[in-house]
DNA sequence: CGCCACATCTGCGAAATCCGCAATCAGAGG
DNA sequence: CCTCTGATTGCGGATTTCGCAGATGTGGCG
């Protein structure tokens, strides 16, 4: 292995341009053999194994189904924008707590906060917006984008 | 061969509880075996195998590797609220043709449009959002939030 | 420089899994 | 009753996964 990849960034864990390739990879097929991998980024079975096994016990991957919830039935989705006002952190933390928050950002903006939930019917979203966000200390207020249609949903941004 | 975009006529396929606990199963796990599939929802390793492809097939779900673009690196994301006049899922098309765009949604709310971009750096991010988005005809404005740190991702609405 | 510690990669069998196929089963009509 | 269609099952055989031991490489340190 000639060299290892410059990795100027700070902070986060060290990605070389192999590892990188190994998740491209699985981006456009979660279930490909490891040695089809091994083939297409240089490296053998065993070692892509390692690689993936590492980059999953570190949280850097996963490696699931995802699909359209309103698609799949039965919930009500929406994207919550949320003002804060002190420790925008500890506001997350308490959001991303609930099991409705299924993405949790902190941004610059209008917003501290964006969320996206997922909920049983047009009442429990209700619950979870209007009483249990709300209720968290900190929250001064949220607007909420109620999803009509999902128009797109990728996760294949290594490769273009 | 990559899979293509969702199923034709437009109609949502019907899903029955076992598809929806393969599913699950899948949400949890990616790569889980057929066959442990097959014992936990009461069918035949064949028989799972068989579903799963052709959910895959219809585009109901997907099995991938998701990160978080800003832990991999050398990338700037952001959330666009847009505001269109005219035909609304027009314009969703015309973003959704994006590379940049990963996620467009359809909301009711102050945005009629909600885009999800990652982009390589602060010039790319400027020239996607202030060129691209807002030169495709019917956008009347947007409103951008860029992402500071992503707190929570999840994609096990299934489970709970 | 020599040597050790630590991490990664490779090569292999053995075991488990995937895959294709033909037969079987269940429900809807004619 | 018979046929058609779609889903499920039960197989081998081909592939893939898995665990481990040995090889390789890099960095620290006396």
């Amino acid at each position: 292995m000639a060299s290892r990849n410059a990795d100027p960034s700070g902070g986060t864990p060290q990605l070389d341009s192999v590892s990188l390739a190994i998740i491209e990879q699985l981006q456009e097929d979660g279930r490909r053999p490891y040695g089809a991998i091994g083939k297409a980024v240089g490296l053998s079975e065993a070692a892509v194994r390692q690689r993936v096994q590492k980059l999953l016990d570190q949280g850097v991957m996963q490696i699931v189904a995802v699909t359209d919830p309103l698609t799949v039935g039965f919930r009500r989705q929406a994207m919550v924008g949320v003002h804060v006002e002190g420790d925008v952190e500890a506001v997350a933390d308490a959001i991303a707590a609930m099991d409705e928050a299924e993405y949790v950002v902190m941004t610059a903006g209008r917003f501290d906060l964006i969320v996206e939930v997922v909920c049983e019917d047009d009442e429990h979203m209700l619950e979870v917006i209007n009483r249990r966000v709300r209720a968290v200390p900190g929250v001064r207020s949220t607007e909420s984008f109620v999803y009509l249609k999902l128009k797109k949903q990728t996760y294949m941004w290594g490769t273009r």
